[in-house]
DNA sequence: GCCTTATTGAAAACAATTGTCAATAATGGC
DNA sequence: GCCATTATTGACAATTGTTTTCAATAAGGC
């Protein structure tokens, strides 16, 4: 048990009627100082180390709660959709290391004339846009 | 049967040492010609209207085959990853529409200097970007 | 501390995809 | 055009990732 972001999710899931129990704990603290995306399986692993008895279904059942509440969010990459990351403050992409799953927020792109133009271009109403970068984090490039 | 493009991905098929039987090139045609998203269940779903006897697996082989030479591309959506599309030439990004999966390519994004930035200040090198749009097209918008 | 009821882990069910295998059929050589 | 080789097929089984079911347990308001 660590860190702020773990508490503040607690109390999230507190206030939302969910009760806190062992294992909720020690998944929402996997998750929430986790700094790479990590799949349910991984959680699991991870997770088991501290408490062994641990379900794998409780793990996606503690996901979904979270995604519920959009502390999390689903990560889409080439090799697959399974992963989830802490989800960001306002409108942010990722960045996310393609060797060892290291992500980063970023924001600053302005699609806006770009989504306007394809709009008009072949009447779409464009409701929602992705943008993710891969690559090799500074630990993975050496 | 229908037009050219078709008949271009049974030539490279060929050319690459596939046999072409008649499944797979009922499977390419729907593919080829679809100007939507499939998923490899509803490939199997028109194709049996034209072969019933066609299985499942069939379509999955031919589909392994197709991205294998980059005659279709696989297409994530925040609803699920199961569906693919006719590839598109050069680096293209796609806009798909939420209700009925019809899908138009665009470009005429720049982002090299956004990843210029975001690469010199995370340190990550970035190999690759993906960019979608999501929304309602013209007739899905009535 | 008690009582209600959400949560748990185990096992089964389910869905999407891949592997196995004998029968079939496409292709290149004749 | 016919034959022999060998890729491909469809049925079935196996796998993998995820969800459901259910009795036993434990969280949290009182």
């Amino acid at each position: 048990m660590t860190t702020s972001s773990t508490d503040d999710w607690l109390s999230q899931l507190h206030a939302n009627g969910y009760r806190l129990t062992a294992p909720r704990r020690i998944v929402i603290d996997i998750v929430a100082q986790s700094q790479r995306v990590l799949s349910p399986a991984e959680v699991h692993r991870l997770a088991r180390k501290r408490y062994p008895a641990i379900g794998l279904v409780t793990v996606y059942r503690t996901l979904e709660k979270l995604e519920e509440l959009s502390l999390i969010q689903r990560v889409h990459q080439p090799g697959g959709c399974h992963a989830f990351i802490a989800a960001a403050e306002g409108h942010q992409h990722l960045l996310i290391c393609q060797q060892c799953g290291l992500a980063e927020y970023f924001s600053g792109d302005n699609l806006d004339p770009l989504m306007a133009n394809i709009g008009r271009d072949t009447g779409y109403i464009i409701k929602e846009h992705w943008l993710q970068f891969f690559g090799l984090c500074e630990d993975c490039r050496k």
